[in-house]
DNA sequence: TTATTTTTTGAAACAACATTGCAAATGTAT
DNA sequence: ATACATTTGCAATGTTGTTTCAAAAAATAA
């Protein structure tokens, strides 16, 4: 076996190329912590400004990755669970931003509850972030 | 009595200026709806961009508007309701955006649920945007 | 009201983030 | 190995937001 990318490309339907390889190496790397343009910028400099922007786009498309809002104006993206697939994501679980560290991290064992809405509105999705310290930097501060 | 907006920017502590009298007025005609800095550009031709980001600065500091984190990159804003001071924000509300007609609006009766963290985290903020189709979009279809 | 002080404004320059078009390079299939 | 399709890198362009500073306007004092 080639390596995990190349199945995870392949499986995809998206060409095998060195930067793709290396932008979903990295994800793979971070597990739940997301990635801003600009990390992923500084950590391959071998690829473009405008290749990682066309990567991470098709990537959300495909549902490899998905997109967090952040309220700085900086795209995260972060590795989806199985379950996603091309255009229909299960990403349910709510993300936390730390105000100490700046990490932005899935939490995927907590699910954004339901939500009663008043009528006339039809729920396409729901995003829900959390911000404050979390548990790393906690420590660091009782110690 | 001058006006709301002369009452608002006095009670709030901020020199009643032209700029701030118009800036606010437009708030007050949306309501709900928020506002991105490019819709008042817009619709204000005569207040400079500048001036604008420092006029949203100065309300959201005083806690006469909040901020509604969206995914675009684009920060939008709109009217507290009664109970925020400086500092010092009360909205516990969701957001809901449109897919359709592009609007963000403040959906001031649904509350943002409890949510059951991990040990080890500290929630200072949560926020949550809800996107879909709004009820004036759903009546036009349906139509 | 007028004079003085403080705050706000507008314009230009700058910086970060993001998109588009196109030729060259690379990947895929035969 | 060849032909075809896709992807990449670069340059140009656009959008969003910040900083600096002199001029203009508002607040304060006389």
């Amino acid at each position: 076996m080639k390596d995990l990318t190349v199945e995870i490309l392949r499986r995809n339907n998206l060409s095998v190329t060195d930067s793709r390889r290396s932008i979903l190496h990295l994800f793979m790397q971070q597990r739940t912590t997301a990635l801003r343009h600009s990390d992923i910028e500084h950590s391959l400099d071998a690829v473009d400004r405008v290749t990682i922007y066309r990567t991470l786009q098709a990537f959300a498309d495909k549902g490899i990755i998905h997109s967090i809002p952040g309220s700085d104006g900086a795209a995260r993206y972060a590795l989806c669970k199985n379950g996603c697939e091309e255009g229909h994501h299960h990403d349910d679980h709510v993300h936390f931003v730390c105000l100490q560290c700046g990490a932005t991290q899935c939490l995927d064992d907590v699910h954004i509850p339901y939500l009663n809405m008043p009528d006339g509105f039809e729920i396409r999705k729901t995003e829900m972030v959390v911000s404050g310290i979390c548990c790393k930097c906690k420590q660091q501060q009782q110690s």
